[in-house]
RNA sequence: GGAGAGGUGGCCGAGUGGUCGAAGGCGCUCGCCUGCUAAGCGAGUGUACGUUUAACCGCGUACCGAGGGUUCGAAUCCCUCCCUCUCCGCCA
């Protein structure tokens, strides 16, 4: 969420800079006379409530009984008119709300000026592509031929989107979860948390994904329990509405979780193999940092994520995204995608972002500079340090060998007990 | 899920219709005093929004778990919900 008051003090520069992410200026106008409206409405409540205050002292004061009751009988029109009035400044104040609840976030001014995704810019790329002596094979006839993926009864249980891993595909997996918080824990300097996967509301509205992208998210009918699409949900909500006392910042949190989405936008799309499907595992990384420092930050956490594809050994670049291609909460925005030579495609396997205090204001989350200092908010950022599936089909296409099977790269080795590959036998 | 108790400021805790943003205590800040320390004395000490301002101050409104209601007026009365604790039930 936006500041309203940068809105109101500077309106064209925000609308110039919120047109680069695809934002109407009329969208921002409507925000500000809805703004304008709830605060005429604030004024006029409130000075007829200081009146009713003012004249029920008074009241009191009256011993004669026939003055007293006229007075109140008086009075009671004014209760009334001031409930109706209330009435009127809540719809407003929600309607307000509404607006720029939905308003994204302003790009960070270095972030590159673009359409959409065609024009994002590769930052840089480390890794030698690996050549086959054969053509590799994509990793959905690997897993299957292995006997490690089973796409046909994932979908006899579930449906569309959803699969089995198998035994070394499931240890696979798990092993790389464990090696991976290790790697932030021992070496990023993380602190590993373990969250709830279903959620209040509340979350979903602090961390941007609610009231505008619904859609993606399942939940549960009964309750108010939504099911998180990513880790980054319920551990920036960690701290909502509390302040960060002084030296306690910066806050590193990794936490492994399965996440959920619904994927409707995406019908059609990647369909094949266990790429984009409704359940997926990951593990994420979320800093609460002060905002002088968040930029850099940025760049330590995308590190992170990178340091992760160099010790697989697996090929990655970094492309920053343009503004059209940001996300509605990020004000600045890499990814990391590996090289899968199987299904020839660059995959994304961690997206990471500055939010600024965009994601601090919704959810409340300060901190004290000093001690005795007023709270402000604390920028968030954070990334992915990686999404599994992805990371399993870079895994499989990058290792294949001749014979169809897969060996195992060295720093998974101690995490499967001492397992050096995956063939048809194991 | 059932029965009971309870949710008030940073913390403890009083307050059952108006003079309550809320006694008292603790903590904290500043000052005084004290040749260190401790004690003592005095003053101050919430947040948000609106208004004004260069900014502060000031002024106004709201906030006593949340929402709704009654009333001229609600921390206080009524209704609904949430949470915590104790006991019982169930359960990985």
């Amino acid at each position: 969420m936006l500041d309203i008051k940068l809105i109101r003090d500077n309106p064209d520069r925000v609308k110039e800079r919120l047109a680069t992410v695809g934002v109407l200026e009329t969208d921002v106008d409507a925000l500000l006379n809805s703004d304008r409206v709830r605060r005429a409405r604030i004024r006029e409540v409130e000075a007829l409530r200081a009146e009713r205050t003012t004249r029920s002292k008074e009241i009191r004061k009256i011993s004669d009984p026939t003055e007293r009751d006229s007075a109140v009988r008086s009075m009671r029109a004014l209760g009334e008119r001031v409930s109706q009035l209330e009435k009127q400044l809540a719809q407003e104040e929600e309607d307000f709300q509404q607006r720029l609840l939905e308003l994204p976030n302003l790009p960070h001014p270095d972030v590159p000026v673009g359409k959409d995704e065609d024009e994002n810019v590769v930052i840089r790329t480390e890794g030698k592509p690996p050549t086959f002596v054969f053509s590799p094979r994509p990793h959905w006839e690997l897993g299957e031929a292995l006997g490690i993926i089973d796409f046909a009864r994932g979908v006899k249980i579930s449906g569309s989107r959803f699969y089995i891993l198998k035994g070394l595909g499931a240890r696979l997996q798990r092993a790389l979860i464990n090696w991976m918080l290790d790697l932030h824990v021992n070496e990023h300097g993380y602190t590993e948390v373990y969250p709830p996967v279903m959620v209040k509301q509340d979350c979903l509205v602090g961390t941007g994904n609610l009231p505008k992208f619904g859609d993606n998210l399942y939940r549960d009918i009964e309750e108010d329990f939504w099911f998180i699409p990513t880790a980054e949900v319920p551990v920036t909500n960690l701290y909502r509405e509390e302040v960060i006392e002084p030296g306690q910042l910066p806050v590193y949190h990794v936490a492994y979780t399965p996440c959920f989405r619904r994927e409707k936008m995406s019908a059609g799309r990647d369909v094949r193999g266990i790429k984009r499907g409704h359940q997926f595992d990951k593990v994420e990384m979320v800093k609460f940092v002060e905002p002088s420092h968040s930029d850099a930050e940025l760049l330590a956490l995308v590190d992170n994520a990178e340091e992760v594809c160099r010790k697989l050994n697996i090929p990655h670049r970094v492309v920053q995204m343009c503004t059209g291609d940001l996300s509605f909460v990020a004000a600045c925005k890499y990814d990391v995608e590996m090289w899968a030579p199987g299904c020839a495609e660059w995959l994304e396997v961690s997206s990471c972002s500055n939010f600024r205090d965009f994601q601090a204001r919704r959810a409340k989350i300060r901190y004290r500079p000093e001690p005795g200092a007023k709270p402000e908010l604390v920028h968030t950022l954070n990334g992915s340090g990686l999404a599994l599936p992805r990371v399993v089909i870079a895994i499989l296409e990058t290792y294949q060998q001749g014979d169809g099977s897969v060996v195992i790269p060295d720093v998974l080795r101690p995490y499967m007990g001492g397992q050096e590959k995956i063939d048809r036998a194991s």
